[in-house]
DNA sequence: ATACCGATCATTTTT
DNA sequence: TGATCGGTAT
């Protein structure tokens, strides 16, 4: 993927940094990092190494340069070592660019320094430590999917109405009481509604499988690394004694645990770095919580604080725009961003016609822009939601814009990958039991319902966990069908076949999935749709190689003292120091290599552990059960470090070490689009991914009420601080922008069925006259330049001219007119009018939707591909709606290749769907 | 045990 | 609109 590049133009730039050779491990007389360049807010920034600082920073004021100059000047001029540092970012592709300038900024290397998110971090520091807590090293992560799936099955165990209590719902009390440190109990006895009550009863039942599953959510990662650090304070000490430099990036973004691990971690040297902007704070549904950075200068009286007010990024009115949006705010820091940059371009805004209409027109404007020689790379659309994205595509791809997207529905949210990772994940951890059901009857092996309930029903007896129940199940000729002692037979093989499987990851990988049959299961069935997944799969495998690769790289890899003293590295505290270094057990799953040597004999066996006196760990183990939910719960679970121990006597260790790796680096969903391809393409994505980032021009659709600001009936009405958060997210979007913005919205929208209107946002109302243009159809300027601007592809929107052109015959297929509703369905809808969004039924008469469904309902999304196979031939000539007119090279299948005469440039086009018309 | 159906449902953002 | 849930028929 496109490795997005901060201030590339900005004068302070150009001044080239110097980091001279050999930095000595004692201050040089002079600084070896130039700082030159830097304005002088920005130095003071870098040149405070020492004590807490807060660093303000708004948009685009070069807080990543700051950022990485500090570190590169610690370490090359102050003799800093790089393991003393820990930088924490707000994401992955974050920290990789972090550590990647970095790496550029320092010849000596970065080894050792931790340059990761808070997730990464605590399930590092989990890996290493997590028997005191009564887990094993090798804990599976359970993402989103995972934990919802999990809360759905204890609600239904529980016999809650889903009706009556929506499992988000549940979900987000659940989280909150987590990220506030509050347990089940604590929760239960609080709780003043049956909303809390259930919760809390959930909660409790969550904890439990958790634990039993030898699992943790992404809250618990965060939740159970600060139990670590509080209630073991040589584990604390060590983290405290090595990391003396630390800072954290998007202070405005972290959460109370975050907060709390943050000021841990700091509490012995005080070297405490946060940088954060109060008006880019948009997580606060995710619990972060602002006063963080609000009450910084509280919690360190003697904090220094500098504010980043210059801007390097935007042009005079895009900033301009974004301080006249962000300054309706109350509830901010009074900041005054400024920039030395002419005014630019004025921000364009479009009034389209509707949603087809607005993907129609940013492709146009994309196009011309890209004529201009904008490359695609530089140019990214942004959205409110995801749910946005998908008519932008259809659109973008009907032009022949390409495109990437960052997030949404993703590749590894499939099923079929999904079933693959559990087969992973059951291998690496088979008393998870989430995944072990998952792929227990997938593919089929007969093992319903009714099978699964009774395995359940024996584990229970037997006090075991779900998958070694279906072991016993498999000799249980009592209770079983042979038909499913066979199926799970065969399926708990799996296990201990994969288990012993080393080599290449990806033929590890693929064996498994081999194993487990679920290709051939594909290829059985033979649809279309099979033969997709199996591709899949096929990809995921490549996927798996990649990894292994990849990840071979040291650096970013987070390592522990002792591996950096294996690897040879100099210049470490004497072992000694570290007292809970030494005696921890070595975390087994992530860090590749030296792990597989350890003998399992060495180890306590912690059943035997049970009978003699209460070892430092046992002892823990004794304390949580004791102080956490489990005396409420039903049946007391084996404790999860036990039965995974059992289970790795049983089936034998894990031979492939690669696996749990490429595990973890899967659940913390490391840039995963890293992957896909490198051709030359614009960026799609929501508003809030796109935090951080940056693009020379950028579009952000949907500016409409309703929609952005989402949701405005409720939000606006019970929570101001709702809204003050969305304007926080529109300040957001309109920042990323460095010298284009567009800002589009549409007259109707079709949102879930039904069409509404939606007036314009109020936050483009928001930005004063003289920094924005209108367009569209609802301006006073607009002038009828054609199609390219107002006709829709059935050629009927507006005054008709555009479709007339081509006797409405577009790409073949003749659709049907849909009369005047062009003009009459948006009587009355001014964009002004009001801030209540109008909501059309669908089957109201003079909607766009009643009139489509009066023609085949196949016409829209499926041309008929015959006739349009009949209407181009190499020779043709065609017109393009935004190419203009070219050849016809070839027609291949679905796609037709066409050389503009334009550009001179050809195109593949999707025959029917890209907006052609055959003109010879 | 599974496949299919129809009804119902909720629709934000992500480590 | 689409996904997902629960129920029913096979």
């Amino acid at each position: 993927m496109q490795v997005v590049r901060a201030a590339e133009e900005p004068a302070y730039e150009q001044v080239p940094l110097d980091v001279y050779d050999a930095p000595a491990p004692s201050a040089p007389a002079r600084p070896v990092v130039d700082i030159d360049g830097l304005n002088p807010a920005q130095k003071e920034a870098v040149l405070t190494t020492e004590g807490p600082l807060l660093v303000l920073a708004g948009a685009g004021s070069g807080k990543t340069r700051v950022l990485t100059f500090r570190i590169a000047h610690m370490i090359a001029d102050l003799g800093v070592r790089p393991w003393q540092i820990l930088a924490i970012t707000f994401t992955n592709k974050a920290a990789a660019e972090m550590r990647e300038r970095l790496q550029a900024l320092l010849p000596d290397g970065t080894r050792g320094m931790w340059v990761c998110t808070f997730h990464a971090m605590c399930v590092r520091m989990l890996r290493e430590d997590a028997d005191l807590l009564g887990y094993t090293g090798q804990f599976t992560i359970y993402d989103d999917d995972d934990s919802r799936r999990l809360v759905r099955d204890i609600m239904a165990a529980m016999e809650i109405d889903q009706k009556q209590y929506p499992i988000n719902m549940i979900r987000s009390k659940i989280s909150t009481a987590k990220n506030a440190m509050i347990g089940p109990d604590e929760m239960a006895s609080r709780a003043d509604d049956p909303r809390t009550e259930k919760a809390a009863r959930v909660y409790a039942e969550l904890e439990r499988r958790l634990r039993a599953a030898n699992a943790m959510d992404f809250d618990d990662l965060l939740v159970r690394a600060l139990e670590l650090l509080r209630t073991r304070p040589e584990v604390l000490e060590k983290y405290q004694d090595r990391f003396r430099y630390i800072s954290v990036d998007e202070y405005q973004d972290t959460n109370h645990v975050q907060y709390e691990i943050a000021n841990l971690l700091a509490a012995k040297y005080h070297n405490l770095m946060v940088v954060g902007d109060d008006d880019q704070s948009i997580y606060s549904w995710r619990g972060a919580d602002i006063s963080n950075i609000l009450d910084f200068e509280k919690d360190f009286p003697d904090a220094k604080v500098v504010k980043l007010e210059q801007n390097y990024r935007s042009t005079g009115h895009i900033l301009a725009a974004a301080n006249a949006v962000v300054r309706h705010n109350s509830q901010r820091k009074d900041k005054r961003l400024f920039t030395d940059a002419g005014d630019g371009e004025k921000i364009q805004a479009y009034q389209a016609s509707d949603e087809r209409d607005e993907g129609r027109w940013i492709a146009a404007e994309i196009d011309k822009l890209h004529d201009a020689g904008t490359s695609y790379d530089d140019i990214a659309v942004f959205y409110r939601t995801n749910a946005q994205s998908r008519i932008l595509e259809d659109m973008f791809l009907r032009a022949g814009v390409p495109y990437r997207i960052v997030g949404g529905t993703r590749f590894f949210d499939r099923a079929e990958i999904r079933d693959v990772m559990a087969y992973l994940k059951m291998i690496v951890n088979p008393a998870d039991e989430m995944s072990v059901k998952r792929v227990i009857n997938t593919p089929r092996r007969g093992i319903g319902s009714t099978s699964i309930a009774k395995i359940d029903q024996l584990a229970q007896q037997n006090r075991c966990s779900f998958f070694q129940a279906c072991e016993l199940a498999t000799a249980e000729t009592g209770m079983f069908s042979a038909k499913v002692r066979n199926g799970l037979a065969s399926f708990v093989g799996i296990v201990r076949e994969g288990r012993r499987m080393s080599g290449e990851l990806k033929d590890v990988v693929e064996a498994i999935v081999d194993r487990a049959g679920l290709v051939q299961a594909f290829c059985a069935e033979g649809t279309m749709e099979a033969e997709s997944r199996a591709e899949n799969i096929q990809e995921f495998l490549g996927v798996a190689a990649e990894f292994e690769e990849t990840h071979e790289d040291i650096e970013g890899t987070l390592e522990s003292l002792e591996e950096l003293r294996a690897a040879g590295i100099s210049d470490l505290p004497a072992g000694a120091g570290g007292s809970g270094e030494a005696s921890a057990v070595p975390a087994q799953a992530a860090a590749p290599a030296a792990r597989d040597e350890r003998d399992a004999s060495d180890r306590p066996n912690p059943l035997d552990a049970l009978a003699a006196p209460l070892t430092s760990a046992q002892e823990a183990l004794a304390t949580m059960i004791a102080g956490n939910s489990m005396a409420a719960a039903p049946v007391e679970p084996l404790p999860a470090a036990l039965v995974a121990d059992e289970i790795e006597r049983t089936y034998g260790p894990l031979a492939c070490a690669a696996l749990p790796a490429l595990l973890e680096w899967l659940a913390l969903r490391s840039d995963l689009d890293a992957l896909s391809g490198q051709a030359s393409a614009i960026t799609m994505m929501t508003v809030h991914s796109a935090k951080g980032l940056e693009f020379p021009a950028v579009f952000v659709a949907g500016m409409e009420e309703g929609i952005f600001p989402h949701v405005a009936g409720f939000a606006a009405a019970d929570d101001p601080g709702k809204l003050e958060e969305e304007r926080r997210l529109a300040y957001v979007a309109i920042t990323r922008a460095r010298k284009r913005l567009f800002l589009t919205y549409a007259a109707t929208r079709r949102t879930y069925g039904s069409t509404q209107a939606n007036p314009r946002s109020r936050f483009v109302n928001e930005i004063p006259e003289e920094h924005i243009e209108f367009s569209g159809i609802g301006s006073s300027g607009f002038e009828g330049t054609g199609w390219e601007k107002r006709g829709d592809r059935r050629g009927t929107f507006g005054s008709g001219m555009g479709s007339d052109m081509y006797g409405g015959r577009v790409f073949g297929s003749r659709t049907r007119s849909t009369g005047g509703s062009g003009v009459s369905r948006h009587t009355g809808i001014s964009p002004d009018a009001g801030l209540k969004p109008a909501t059309f039924g669908s089957g109201v008469a003079h909607t766009t939707r009643a009139k489509a469904s009066a023609s085949p309902a196949v016409e829209q999304r499926r041309p008929d591909v015959a006739r349009a196979a009949e209407t181009f031939a190499p020779g043709d000539t065609v017109s393009h709606k935004t190419f203009g007119t070219g050849t016809v090279i070839s027609a291949e299948g679905d796609m037709i290749e066409v050389q503009f005469d334009k550009s001179g440039k050809t195109k593949k086009l999707m025959k029917g769907f890209a907006p052609i018309v055959k003109l010879s």
